[in-house]
DNA sequence: GTTTTTGGTTGACGTGGGTCAACGGGCATG
DNA sequence: CATGCCCGTTGACCCACGTCAACCAAAAAC
């Protein structure tokens, strides 16, 4: 079993009741005395620099991160190469679900660019589960929305061409950009064209044309990684009308 | 909210702890006096029949079912009218637990066959999971199993061809149903080519052209849904060469 | 038992997106 | 400030899979 990159723990302890974070994270919803309890529960911080990955694929699992800063992917790896990139995170979101199935991490998670998470023991996690109401029903929800997440993401691939796809794409980012004080018109994206060509069963050629297809017709500007979306209507109209498609 | 078919309830409490698909089921690796707790918990049964749903997108979220004999597909409805198959179920495994997040469902959960499931209330387990310690790790496992299958889907919507995912696809069913106590060589499939093709991806003439030309080359004998893998290893091999794959 | 419907197979053809290749700009490194 | 690599863009070509259509078998309905 391949060894992570070496880990950093700086002394600090998190405290998600300083966290400005708390609305999108894991202690969402949680009363005041709940939240203090929470305190107990993270543990260290952890630094991850860009390009280094949090864990890998079959790494013994031990905790799941909560993401304070910065962003990552995760992705699969199959014998003969080939990579998917199963999802992006952005801060508050947690990392580490699938590892409890087997106790073992099925994939890797991967900082986009140098991040920080909040680490929690999975032991903890179950026993403090038992004790403070709101955190087993919180939990729950988190997983859930996991499954959720992954059953678009299986309707995007499934059922949407590339157009389609690269605006459902860009429309979800608008909006998790937005629920973190950002702008849902402009942001800088932290990964490249064949990442997300990875994420959205596309090559990195194809995504950049339908970028360019989409600034030719004015919905968006892109340079790079940075993008505005100046007419996200015609994004959400896009991917509702099946143009003919697969 | 549309409402589902009526519920068929019969009086029988179901027994978890007299259930034979403890092993695949919600109980696996509890003691057999957590195993008697569990009995409280789970509700009637309710039978589901053919074509009919268990519980449809929007319905208020209650309870998560655990498939007592049948099988069941879940799906997913764009308004365009495009549908993607998120997953089939087979006995044993837990149906509903994209309800948990929104405390209401987002996809559909047809019967694929006259059907029963376990009625587990959600409140009741969140309860129970608070005094029973093997109950909400095993619960947890269940909600991570999910979340990695999903993965694998992902994988296989992102980055195989036509023939790998069928492939990859039959030798799941095969593996499911011989965890069962079926034969994994031989076995009704109890899904359409649409189903299949929704599920993977792909139009239904493609799931049956790739069909064909597994039992041209000796990998398999069809005839519509009965299905003998006479060469396991070629499907399996089929997976892992990329013959220039996309 | 007959009719109708549904599901599956196969062929001919079209096309969306993959493949290959050339090129250029940014950004990191020294 | 120079160098090199990585990343993104664009064009030309091609192929895997989608589309459309005909046909048949099995199962359901009458």
């Amino acid at each position: 079993m391949r060894a992570s990159v070496p880990i950093t723990v700086n002394g600090l302890k998190s405290a998600c009741s300083q966290c400005n974070l708390v609305e999108l994270c894991l202690p969402f919803g949680m009363s005041d005395s709940e939240l203090s309890r929470l305190d107990e529960l993270v543990g260290a911080r952890r630094k991850v620099k860009r390009q280094q990955s949090l864990y890998r694929a079959g790494d013994a699992f031990e905790a799941i991160y909560a993401i304070r800063a910065g962003s990552f992917k995760t992705d699969v790896l199959l014998e003969d190469g080939r990579e998917q990139v199963t999802g992006f995170q952005m801060t508050g979101e947690i990392l580490g679900l699938d590892g409890i199935s087997t106790e073992a991490h099925s994939c890797n998670a991967i900082a986009l660019e140098d991040s920080e998470v909040c680490v929690i023991a999975y032991d903890k996690l179950e026993q403090m589960s038992h004790e403070v109401e709101g955190l087993q029903l919180q939990f729950h929800k988190v997983m859930s929305r996991e499954i959720v997440r992954d059953h678009g993401v299986m309707m995007l691939l499934g059922s949407m061409r590339a157009e389609e796809r690269l605006a459902a794409f860009l429309l979800n980012m608008s909006q998790r950009f937005n629920a973190r004080g950002f702008s849902a018109q402009e942001f800088n994206l932290r990964m490249t064209r064949e990442e997300i060509g990875s994420y959205l069963g596309l090559k990195l050629e194809t995504v950049s044309r339908a970028f360019s297809r989409f600034q030719e017709d004015g919905l968006i500007a892109v340079q790079q990684k940075h993008v505005m979306l100046l007419e996200p209507a015609g994004l959400k109209k896009l991917i509702q009308h099946q143009h003919g498609a697969r």
